[in-house]
DNA sequence: CTGAAAGCGCTAACAG
DNA sequence: CTGTTAGCGCTTTCAG
């Protein structure tokens, strides 16, 4: 009976056809996936674990690119893509113990999730997109560190020197403001602790104090955010030439504060972004684009391929420096005097 | 042991700790969730059945919307969220049979879905948004042929007799160019069903012959599409006053398209779309808002709700007409001679 | 090709 | 409070 289901090719037609006739007849609604599961060890499904609030993930387009490419990936499998429910305020991780899954998937969490603990503790393959770095785990990511150096020698080489910051939550608690350079080091969110430390790197070697170079955080990540965090660095820092935000959507709301404040992008203030989202291209923001999708994409496939699994493997994409039109050499005093404000 | 894990409250803290001490000792990964879930007969998860690309559902801001509602209602109930891997091209069925879910959200697919049909057969609950318009399921959705109608008479009040019309696909057929009456009568997508017949009926009140109005039909859906479903129209009939769209990505589109032709809207041509999506309210679209997140969100509570389930359940949304700047009163030939084209 | 039986790992019920 | 046991529905194996 079950092979009248799973294997066609081991009966007649005839007979098969009967046997699903008269299942029919009987009201039988077919193979329980679950009995099924439980028998054959597989679940047909991978648990994908963001621990940010999932209006994030459906709201930012990098989130959602990768969600995309991971998609894709199952669905080339024939796989199923489970959402696991893990909301950062409720710490309740039953919901990774409960879940039906072959495999994890974690996107972007801190390093000190309890949700990422449990995974770790399930018997079943994990890979972690782009943070945190633990080890002994596949891995997908990009250099982020690298990115962000390159980024940075790009404005050191136009001459900025006098800087400004904005990058997203450090750390599971809120801390909109000011950035420690303790805090800096202590970042729970790999990402941008590395985006931090390529920047620290490459204006340190430029000659520039990083201690005395404000950084602001923000725990929300929208436009508005990005706004309030630009008003405040350049509140207290209205000398900078350039403001270096860690996301696209901070510096699209950077380019919002700098124009409510008549402040010509590139001319007076340089601002740049991380991602290469839509948005960003359009609005010509200089940024580091990185394959979002692919990152989906690869992550799914290293989940689901079932190749040799002896260690830990890790796979780096590669990003691109993208030369928009929201960067550009800092006017001096001379000039300024020269040309006018 | 499995009170250890389970009911924490039916045995001592003391004896607890001991078990789960003694447990991790041995190596024990916890319980087995789909052993679990096959003696409980509880899945912990339902599952979503999208029937277009995924690609689509993560780029089209209108099923976002629905997607992120639905995951919402998931993550309040602590239930995990299941994308089944179904696309239109393969018809391979398995997928649904494989799915250990408590049951199915099924968004806007063609009434002669072989998916649809599938997951009818599977003994647990379902809930159909949208489309299709089958009996005795649960159902959340809008009173499309009405919103439609609404529009319509807004348009035909303003003046307007001589229109056309561009639409999503109405099959699982590709058929990019112009409507019969019957196939529209026909259509297996009973939301652009319901609009078209909205539209019939208020233009055929209005005393114009519906069968004479051009109706051209997109298999994909994105702006390029109405770009070019809204060209076929203005070459055939250069002499319509509004084009009618049934999406606001379509409409979008129209509205690239009339820019291109050097058309003004609303001056030269009125467009209207349909959804309120966020990119149509900045372009000042006239459309039709509907409550994507809170059908997502319905369409959630309906199939989590443990309430009678005595008799299928319909949930209609409300809708609401946004006057926008891109419908207006059409000129007539005596304005134009007056006030030059 | 057919039928019978073991056992996947768990939970719930019940007896001690 | 603790230990034992039946059985969820399936697939696989093995004997006929």
């Amino acid at each position: 009976m079950s092979n009248a289901y799973n294997r066609p090719d081991q009966l007649s037609p005839e007979l098969r056809r009967r046997v699903l006739e008269t299942a029919r007849r009987l009201g039988y609604p077919g193979p329980d996936p679950v009995a099924r599961s439980l028998r054959t060890r597989k679940a047909g499904a991978v648990g994908l674990l963001l621990t940010e609030n999932l209006s994030y993930a459906f709201r930012d387009p990098a989130a959602l690119g990768f969600l995309e490419g991971l998609a894709l990936a199952c669905e080339d499998a024939g796989t199923g893509l489970m959402l696991i429910p893990a909301s950062p305020e409720r710490e309740d991780v039953a919901a990774v113990h409960r879940a039906g899954v072959d495999g994890f998937v974690v996107y972007s969490v801190p390093d000190d999730d309890p949700h990422l603990a449990a995974v770790l503790e399930r018997p079943v393959p994990t890979v972690v997109c782009d943070q945190p770095d633990i080890g002994n785990v596949d891995r997908v990511g990009i250099d982020d560190r690298s990115a962000m150096y390159e980024l940075a020698q790009h404005l050191i080489a136009m001459g900025h020197r006098r800087v400004g910051v904005v990058c997203m939550r450090l750390a599971r608690d809120r801390n909109d403001g000011y950035v420690s350079v303790d805090r800096q080091h202590a970042a729970h969110f790999h990402v941008q602790r590395a985006r931090l430390a390529g920047l620290a790197m490459a204006f340190s070697e430029a000659g520039v104090d990083w201690s005395k170079v404000p950084v602001v955080e923000r725990f929300d990540h929208n436009t508005a955010s990005g706004e309030a965090a630009a008003a405040q660095v350049l509140d207290r820092d209205p000398s900078i030439t350039a403001l270096i935000c860690t996301s696209d959507i901070l510096a699209l709301g950077a380019m919002n504060e700098a124009k409510r404040r008549g402040l010509r992008v590139p001319e007076d203030l340089t601002i740049t972004g991380f991602d290469g989202i839509q948005e960003a291209e359009r609005a010509g923001l200089t940024t580091v684009r990185q394959p979002v999708l692919e990152k989906g994409r690869a992550a799914g496939k290293l989940l689901l391929d079932v190749g040799e699994r002896t260690r830990p493997r890790s796979v780096n994409l590669s990003t691109e420096l993208i030369t928009g039109t929201t960067a550009a050499a800092p006017r001096t005093i001379a000039e300024e005097r020269w040309f006018g404000p």
